[in-house]
DNA sequence: CCGTATCCCTCAGGATACTG
DNA sequence: CAGTATCCTGAGGGATACGG
């Protein structure tokens, strides 16, 4: 695989950033770093997501391997989703992006309310 | 620093990932990183970006201090682009990002295949 | 060469309501 | 509890043409 064709659309990169850099993919993956989680407890730690929107950014993450859905036979139902080595793999890379805007968000938006 | 606050719309990943996850900044981040160049030069190497939305990606950046945008009083005009200091520190989080992506995608695709 | 000016269009994401 | 089912809006981004 060539690892050099950052401007081809459909380069590395450019697949995770698309998935990674959509509104709620990331919160998630932050949340089940800690161990699995279920439905509605998702949506009570990731502040105002709507069930369809979560639904979706589930399925897309279960679709590219980062998370899995486990549904048990009870009642209530109880569904809980938990990540894959894949998708642990990827709270590294995601953490050194996030300690570099934790550090660097300041100056950025000063930076913004000067060029306003 | 608090590392708490991901869940907040304003929390520093997100604006981060706001501004990585668009369309062409991150492109336009590793194009400069080999030092400054020009707005056609940057045209060519990135594919597919019409001029207007590279004007809109470079003055988002340039707001954010990410690059900076130098005029030369030239005939034919010259402008030139250039990372800040803060866009230089970007790259290593980015290139973390990337090396991922790239041992990674492989099977992302794959298990994209798998579920459709 | 380096953009602006328009127009257009898709689609991620939100609001709301309902169900197995 | 864990989702679907609809409907809708807006912002990001593309196509094309023109201007300093």
């Amino acid at each position: 695989m060539d690892t050099g064709d950052v401007f081809d659309p459909n380069c590395p990169t450019r697949v995770v950033l698309d998935r990674i850099g959509d509104k709620w993919s990331a919160l998630v993956l932050l949340c089940l770093v800690g161990g699995p989680m279920r439905f509605t407890k998702l949506r009570e730690r990731i502040g105002g997501v709507t069930p369809k929107v979560l639904t979706q950014t589930l399925r897309a993450m279960e679709q590219d391997g980062l998370v899995t859905r486990e549904v048990f036979a009870e009642v209530p139902p109880r569904v809980e989703y938990a990540l894959t080595d894949l998708g642990h793999s990827l709270h590294g890379p995601m953490a050194a992006v996030a300690t570099w805007a934790e550090q660097n968000v300041g100056q950025i938006l000063r930076s913004r309310e000067m060029h306003s």
